[in-house]
DNA sequence: CATTGATTAACAGGATTCCTGATAATTATG
DNA sequence: CATAATTATCAGGAATCCTGTTAATCAATG
């Protein structure tokens, strides 16, 4: 009885491309389990963490830091908003500009979030080495910096 | 003027979580563009992979792979039933199943493909050394594995 | 052997996430 | 100043995800 998600193991050198997003589907469907019952999608808990390293990120921003079209992340944008999770803020030194900014209850979501988020995150890294998660960590951000 | 999809750099010491989706959304996009011409998304592409891995899945077999309900992997199979790409055979053996099987056409379109998403690939991982290479495969299947 | 449980496929409906195309306003540039 | 670049928004649509439900088939159990 093979584990979910073997079908093309080490045993036959697949694509890391494929071997990514394996990972990513995992996560994407652990993240979503954990955070359905707060009301918000893995992606949207993405964009509220990014905005909490950067808050005030306008949503072109957002987009091309998530590698999506502008008018992707501002529905998403719009989504949060209906939630109330970020407000959208007109930029005083540039008009046509809008910062997206967390409210009280998106940071609030955040917190709720948080223990949840790090058991899933300490899971995945349960079997690796402080070595080799080191390396994985490095390895990707190259891989991101190479192909953006 | 920073790179894109640099706001959470290695600096801040973000999520792996997080350091994954960054890499998945860059590859996806990247791979959108070398496939949109032949018409097809990443997502069917990378079932279409496994299948040429392992020929005659059934959908709820890839939908377990993949991570993902199998309602959702039956209308990606269906769509990609629809392009000729796979064709749906029902399983002597077990009659309540259903194989999908590559066409000619789908191995055809794979092979279209191969070029270009190898020098993805390849540019993806031009900055890494093999060993890190090594690394990265084997922690991104352990990480797979510890959340499967 | 009959019943129950597990698995597979499919229908239905809907939310989310992605894109393209287009427009308008604002800022940057030569 | 005119043009180019950037930002946001509207519109429409495809793809991808889920939940809920039903029916058929195989597996397990007593």
């Amino acid at each position: 009885m093979s584990i979910k998600g073997d079908v093309m193991d080490e045993s036959s050198s697949p694509s890391l491309l494929y071997a990514v997003k394996q990972v990513e589907q995992v996560v994407r469907a652990r993240l979503d389990a954990v955070l359905r019952p707060h009301g918000a999608t893995a992606l949207q808990y993405t964009a509220l963490t990014v905005l909490q390293h950067r808050d005030g990120m306008s949503s072109a921003e957002l987009a091309r830091n998530a590698f999506v079209r502008p008018q992707s992340m501002a529905d998403l944008v719009s989504a949060l908003e209906s939630r109330r999770l970020v407000v959208r803020v007109k930029d005083a030194a540039d008009r046509k500009r809008i910062n997206v900014m967390l409210t009280d209850e998106g940071r609030a979501f955040l917190s709720a979030c948080e223990a949840e988020v790090a058991d899933l995150e300490r899971t995945m890294l349960r079997d690796l080495t402080d070595h080799q998660v080191k390396v994985l960590r490095s390895a990707l951000n190259s891989c991101r910096r190479s192909l953006a």
